[in-house]
RNA sequence: GGGCGUGUAACUCAGUGGUGAGAGUGCCUCCCUUACAAGGAGGAAGUCAGGGGUUCGAAUCCCUUCACGCCCACCA
C-alpha cells in the first residue's frame, strides 16, 4: 500500500518533532572515542542579555552546516554551545532597568546586591538565548553548555591571570583611558563612535616668561584641560617659534611655569599656528609625547564623575564644561584671548551611556604584548607566527591581513574594567590609595599572612612596586598578591591581614579569549594534583577536541577576539586553538545599512522561522553566505490584517513613518521599529523578508517529490542495480548525482556555502524534478521498467536527503522518516538498511566512473530538442490534441543516442508522434526548425503566420551570420591559432561548421516559408 | 590619510582569461495534466559603473576616475 503524505509540508510540526527526537536520542552529543576522528567547533557565545538576531541565525546556521555535515561523515563532532557574561552591555542594561523602575542607582544596591540582580537576570535570559538558538536547530552538545562566568570559566580565568602575572605579563599602570563619565567606567575603543559635532576652536596665547609683551599663541578645542598644561610644544624647525625653545611660559590659571619644549611628532608646523598645548593627562598624543619628555610632568585634573579635582585650583569641582566656560572667560579677562571659531568637531562618545569621552589618566591593567626585554618574541609575536606560518588559516585568506596589521602594533591591552559584573580580578594589596604602575613578581620580602603557604602552595604571586618613577598621583602600597584558584584560605588570611582585593573585573574578552580551552574543562597546570576538579577526563577532553577545528565568526571581532584566542591558547596550552577561521558576511538590510532596532530595518529570525519554516531561513542565509559580499536583505513590513509584504522604504526608518496604509487591504498598521508604548489606533507590523520564499518553496519542492516516490513505490524490493546496464536516463541522473555530491562536498570543504545551496538546489529541482521524474513516470507504468526505475528513485532520493540535511534538516528528517517506512532498505549500486535518522546518516559519496560526460552531452540533446518543441507549441498556441510530427536530421551516432532517449520526447515536449533518423523528410510543408546541436523540423501547417515566421528566422539568421562572420575571424586571426590552447580553437571549429550547417538549415526553411 | 571590499537584468546575487553572460524573485503569455498553483511550460529583459591599457581574446588581469560599504589611524 501507498504512503500518502499531505500536500504540503508543515515546518512547524516537523520542527517540534525532531528538536524532540533528536534532543531524547542523543544523537548531539560526543564525547571522547580514541576510534574516531574529531571535529569540534565553539559557539562564539552571544551576549547572555541579548535576543536572537540575524547575525546570530547567520553564524550559528553556518556553523551547524559544517557540523552536520562532518557527523554524516563520520567524525566525533562536537559543538560547545554557551553564552557571554558581556559585561558592560549586561551590567548596563540591568542598572538601566534597576534605575527605571526602582529609581536606584548601583551605588545604592552596592556591590552583591547589584551582581546578584544581575545573575537572576542572567538565568532568565540565557535560558531564552539557547531555546533560540534550538529552534534554529542547532546541533549543540547541550550537555556541555558552558557560561563565561560559570566555575569552569572562572577556574581557567584565574589560572590565566595568576600565570601571566607570574610570568611578568600582566602589569598595572597609569594610562589614558576612555573615560565614561557617566558610568564611571572606562571604556574599550570599540564601544566608542565617534560623531561629527558642532563645537568651537578656540585660540589662545600664554606669556612668555620673563620677556613682557612677548606671547605664544596656540588652538585648542577644549581650553578646561589648559588647566592641566605641562608644556608648549613646537616644531624642532620651525623658525618662527625655534629661539623660544628651552624658554618657559606662565599657564595663567594655575601660575604654573611650564617649558617650551620641542617634538617633531606632535607639532605640525602647518597646522595652526604651528604651536600646540601639551595636556599629557587628557590627550593621547600629548601623553605620547610625555613619554618621550617625561621631565615636564603630568598633571591630571579630572575627578571619576568629570568634575575638575584639587589639581584645578580655583574650579575644582566645577563640571568639566562649567569650568571650560570659566577658563575661557578668565582668557578673555586677562587678554590672552585671540580667538574663536564654529567648527564641526569629530567627537568621541561612549556606545553605552551616549555621553562623551573623556581621554583620562586611570589606573588599570594591562598585558604586555611587545617582545620582550631579552628579545624573545613577545606575546603579539607569538600569536603573528601562528597565522603567518600557516598553522591557523583564514577563509577567505584575506582577512588575515587585519589579523596582522593589528598585531603588528604590539599594543599592550588593557584588561581592567571598572564594573562590578565579571571576573575580580585576583589581587590583594593592602592599602586604599591606588596600588603602582608596574610590577615584577618577586620571591622576597614576604608578607606575613601568606608565610604559612609559601612552602606548600604554587599559586602565590607576589610582586612590589620596582619602578622609582611616579605619575601624578602618590601611591602607597607595598605589596600586590596575586593568587591562583582554589586558595581560598590564603585570600581568607591575606584579607584578615589587612588586605583588599581589586574592585575591578576584567575584560569580557579576557574569558572570551579562553574560551576554546576553558569550555572544554582545560584545568591548568598549578591547580593542586589532589583536587577534586582536576580530573583524568579533562585533560582526555582537550586532547580529544583541542585544537578546535573551525571557528566560524564575523569579520569585526578579528582582533578583538580571533586574535586574543589565539594568543591565549598558545599562552595556556601551548597550541593554536582552531585550524581554520571562517570569516563569514554580515547581513545588512535593503539599502546596505547595518540593521538594528533603532533603525527599524532589522528582522527577526523568529518570524522568519514562524512564517516560513527553520528550513526556509537557514536555507535563505546559506544561499546569501558568498565569500565577497555582505548580504543585503530587503525588509518588508508584513500587514498584521492580511499578511501582505509591505517593502520598508528609508523614510520608514527610525520611527518617521508612524501609520501606513496597506497596499493589499487598505487597512493601516504601523511600521515595525522600538516604538515605546502600544499604539491603541493601529497594530504594528512585524517584519519579514520575502527573500525567504525560495527556501520555503524548496522544502516544499522536496516535499512533494518525496510524495510522489511514495505514491509510486508500491511493490518495491530492494535490489543493486549495475550501472553499466541501466538506461541512458538513468546513467545521466547517476552522473548528476555523483558530480553534485562531489562538487557540494567541496564547497563545503571550501566553505562556500552559497555555493552548496546553489548546487544542491539546481540538482534537485531543474534535474531530479524536471526531468528525471517526469521521465520515470511512464517507466513506472510498464512492469518491465518499474522495479529498476523504483531503485533507482529511491536510492537517487536518499542520497539527496542526505545532501540536503545540513542546510535543512527538519524536512529531510521527515521525509527520511517517510522514505525509511516505503524502502527501508535503499542505496545506488547496491541497497543497504537506512541509518535510523538522517542526522546520523552517512554523508553520500559516489564512484567517479559515475560521472559521464557523453551521457550528459546526449541527454543534453534531448532537452534541447524537447524545449525547442515546447517553445514552438507555445509561441503557436498549439492545442494539445494535434499531432505533430517531428523529424530529426543527424548523424547515425547521434540518432542512436537519440533513440535512447526518443521514448521520453514525445511525454516531455507535449506532442504525439515522433520520427527520428539520419534523414529528414522531404519535401517540407510550411514548419519550423529547432537548431540544436542536430536538426528538427516541426511541421506546422495551417498553424502558423508565415509572414510572422519569416521575420522571426531571419532574425535568427542575422545573428547567426553575426557569429559567424566572428568566429572565423578570429580563426582567420594567426595569433589566436598560435596561442590559444588546442581545444579552444579546436571547439572554435566546430562551432563553425556547426553554425553553417545552422544557417543552411535555416535558409532553406526561411525559402520553404516564402514559397508557401 | 592607510587597508580591505563592492559596483553584472527591475530587485538580491553567482560568474577570476576562451563559443552568443547566469540563477532566484518580480514582470508577460499559456496551463489547476493524479508529486507539487509554495506548481508546470515558454517569453521579454543586461553598452557586466565610466575611461584607458595588457592580450589572439577581458565582466574576469593592470592603471585610472566616479559611487558605495567596512576596518584602522588622525584631526592642537
Amino acid at each position: 500500500m501507498a504512503i500518502e503524505l499531505p500536500k504540503t509540508f508543515d515546518p512547524s510540526q516537523a520542527q517540534k518533532k525532531w528538536l524532540a527526537v533528536w534532543e531524547q536520542r542523543g544523537y548531539f552529543h560526543s564525547d571522547p572515542d580514541p576510534h574516531r576522528q574529531p571535529f569540534s567547533i565553539v559557539i562564539p557565545p552571544p551576549n547572555v542579555t541579548g535576543a536572537l538576531h540575524m547575525g546570530h541565525a547567520l553564524n550559528n546556521t553556518l556553523q551547524d552546516v559544517l557540523i552536520r555535515w562532518r557527523r554524516m561523515q563520520g567524525y566525533n563532532a562536537l559543538w560547545i554551545p554557551g553564552t557571554d557574561h558581556a559585561g558592560i552591555a549586561t551590567q548596563s542594561v540591568v542598572e538601566r532597568l534597576i534605575f527605571t523602575h526602582e529609581k536606584k542607582t548601583r551605588h545604592d544596591l552596592g556591590r552583591a546586591e547589584l551582581v546578584k540582580r544581575i545573575w537572576a537576570w542572567k538565568d532568565k535570559y540565557e535560558a531564552r538565548i539557547l531555546e533560540q538558538l534550538q529552534a534554529l536547530g542547532a546541533s549543540c552538545d547541550w550537555r556541555r553548555t558552558r557560561f563565561t562566568l560559570d566555575p569552569v570559566c572562572a577556574r581557567a580565568v584565574r589560572e590565566t591571570f595568576f600565570r601571566m602575572f607570574r610570568a611578568g605579563y600582566i602589569y598595572r599602570g597609569q594610562r589614558l583611558v576612555n573615560w565614561d563619565t557617566q558610568l564611571q567606567t572606562s571604556v574599550a575603543d570599540d564601544e566608542t563612535y565617534t560623531e561629527e559635532t558642532p563645537g568651537s576652536f578656540w585660540t589662545f596665547r600664554y606669556p612668555v616668561d620673563g620677556q613682557p609683551g612677548v606671547f605664544i599663541a596656540f588652538s585648542t578645542t577644549r581650553p578646561e584641560t589648559m588647566l592641566g598644561d605641562t608644556a608648549l610644544c613646537v616644531h624642532p624647525a620651525d623658525e618662527r617659534y625655534k629661539h623660544l625653545i628651552g624658554q618657559h611660559v606662565i599657564q595663567p590659571h594655575t601660575g604654573r611655569k611650564i617649558p617650551i619644549i620641542a617634538d617633531g611628532l606632535l607639532a605640525d608646523p602647518t597646522l595652526g599656528t604651528g604651536c600646540v598645548k601639551v595636556t599629557p593627562a587628557h590627550d593621547p598624543n600629548d601623553y605620547a609625547c610625555w613619554q618621550r619628555h617625561p621631565e615636564i610632568g603630568i598633571i591630571n585634573i579630572l575627578n571619576p564623575d568629570g568634575t575638575i579635582n584639587d589639581n584645578g585650583g580655583e574650579y575644582r569641582g566645577m563640571d568639566r564644561y562649567k569650568a571650560r566656560e570659566a577658563v575661557t572667560h578668565k582668557m578673555q579677562e586677562l587678554g590672552l584671548y585671540v580667538g574663536q571659531e564654529q567648527r564641526i568637531i569629530p567627537l568621541k562618545f561612549s556606545d553605552r551611556s551616549k555621553t562623551p569621552i573623556e581621554p583620562y589618566l586611570s589606573d588599570q591593567w594591562f598585558v604586555k604584548m611587545s617582545d620582550r626585554d631579552d628579545g624573545q618574541p613577545g606575546l603579539a609575536q607569538m600569536t603573528m607566527d601562528a597565522v603567518t606560518t600557516g598553522r591557523v588559516k583564514f577563509f577567505p585568506e584575506r582577512y588575515a591581513r587585519s589579523y596582522l596589521d593589528w598585531l603588528a602594533e604590539k599594543r599592550d591591552w588593557c584588561i581592567s574594567r571598572q564594573l562590578w559584573w565579571g571576573h575580580q580580578i585576583p589581587v590583594w594589596y593592602k592599602t586604599e590609595q591606588q596600588p603602582p604602575e608596574v610590577f615584577r613578581m618577586v620571591a622576597e620580602p614576604t608578607p606575613r599572612a601568606l608565610q604559612p603557604f609559601l612552602r606548600t602552595r604554587p599559586g602565590i604571586a607576589i610582586s612590589w612596586q620596582n619602578k622609582p618613577h611616579r605619575a601624578a598621583d602618590d601611591f602607597n602600597v607595598d605589596f600586590v598578591v596575586c593568587l591562583a584558584p582554589g586558595n581560598d584560605d590564603i585570600e581568607a588570611a591575606l584579607e584578615a591581614d589587612g588586605f583588599t582585593r581589586d574592585p575591578d573585573v576584567l575584560d569580557t574578552w579576557f574569558s572570551s579569549a579562553l574560551w576554546p580551552h576553558s569550555t572544554l574543562g582545560w584545568p591548568g597546570p598549578t591547580l593542586p594534583e589532589n583536587r577534586p576538579d582536576r580530573t583524568p577526563a579533562d585533560w582526555e577532553k582537550l586532547r580529544q577536541y583541542y585544537p578546535t577545528s573551525t571557528l566560524v565568526t564575523s569579520r569585526d571581532i578579528i582582533t578583538l577576539w580571533v586574535a586574543r584566542m589565539v594568543l591565549m591558547g598558545l599562552y595556556n596550552v601551548g597550541e593554536i586553538p582552531f585550524h581554520h577561521v571562517y570569516i563569514h558576511p554580515k547581513i545588512l538590510d535593503g539599502f546596505g545599512e547595518t540593521m538594528s532596532k533603532t533603525k527599524g530595518n532589522g528582522v527577526d529570525p523568529l518570524d522568519i522561522i514562524e512564517i516560513y519554516g527553520t528550513d526556509a531561513l537557514r536555507y535563505g542565509i546559506v544561499k546569501i553566505a558568498t565569500e565577497t559580499q555582505d548580504a543585503r536583505l530587503p525588509v518588508s513590513n508584513i500587514c498584521p490584517h492580511c499578511g501582505q509584504d509591505v517593502p520598508v522604504k528609508q523614510e520608514h526608518m527610525y520611527m518617521r513613518t508612524k501609520k501606513l496604509a496597506c497596499p493589499a487591504c487598505k487597512k493601516e498598521f504601523r511600521p515595525g521599529g522600538p516604538w515605546p508604548t502600544d499604539d491603541p489606533e493601529r497594530p504594528t507590523a512585524k517584519q519579514g523578508s520575502d527573500r525567504f520564499e525560495e527556501g520555503r518553496n524548496f522544502a516544499n519542492k522536496l516535499w512533494n517529490a518525496a510524495r510522489f516516490l511514495l505514491l509510486n513505490l508500491e511493490g518495491y524490493r530492494p535490489a543493486p542495480v549495475d550501472p553499466a546496464a541501466l538506461p541512458t536516463e538513468d546513467r545521466w541522473l547517476l552522473s548528476r548525482l555523483a558530480t553534485t555530491t562531489q562538487a557540494v562536498t567541496a564547497a563545503l570543504e571550501a566553505y562556500k556555502f552559497s555555493d552548496v545551496a546553489r548546487l544542491i538546489y539546481e540538482f534537485v529541482w531543474s534535474e531530479f524534478c524536471d526531468w528525471y521524474i517526469e521521465m520515470s513516470k511512464g517507466r513506472l507504468k510498464d512492469d518491465t521498467t518499474r522495479p529498476v526505475a523504483q531503485r533507482v528513485l529511491a536510492g537517487a532520493f536518499d542520497g539527496i536527503l542526505r545532501l540536503v540535511h545540513p542546510v535543512m534538516p527538519f524536512v529531510s528528517e521527515s521525509l527520511w522518516e517517510a522514505l525509511g517506512q516505503a524502502a527501508p532498505q535503499r542505496g545506488l549500486p547496491a541497497p543497504t538498511p537506512a541509518e535510523e535518522a538522517a542526522c546520523i546518516a552517512r554523508w553520500p559519496s559516489y564512484p567517479q566512473q559515475w560521472i559521464s560526460p557523453p551521457v550528459e552531452t546526449r541527454f543534453a540533446r534531448m532537452q534541447h530538442l524537447v524545449r525547442g518543441v515546447r517553445e514552438i507549441r507555445n509561441r503557436y498556441q498549439v492545442e494539445e490534441k494535434i499531432k505533430l510530427d517531428v523529424r530529426v536530421k543527424c548523424s547515425d551516432a547521434v540518432a542512436a543516442d537519440f533513440n535512447a532517449l526518443a521514448a521520453f520526447i514525445g511525454p516531455l515536449a507535449g506532442i504525439a508522434t515522433l520520427t527520428a533518423g539520419p534523414q529528414i523528410t522531404k519535401p517540407r510543408q510550411s514548419g519550423t526548425l529547432i537548431t540544436a546541436e542536430f536538426e528538427a523540423y516541426v511541421p506546422l501547417a495551417g498553424l502558423i503566420d508565415p509572414v510572422a515566421e519569416a521575420k522571426r528566422l531571419e532574425k535568427q539568421l542575422a545573428d547567426k551570420r553575426k557569429a559567424l562572420e566572428n568566429t572565423q575571424n578570429k580563426l582567420r586571426n594567426e595569433k589566436f591559432v598560435a596561442n590559444a590552447p588546442a581545444e579552444v580553437v579546436q571547439q572554435q571549429r566546430e562551432f563553425v561548421a556547426e553554425i553553417e550547417k545552422q544557417i543552411a538549415l535555416l535558409e532553406e526553411n526561411l525559402k520553404d516559408l516564402q514559397s508557401n
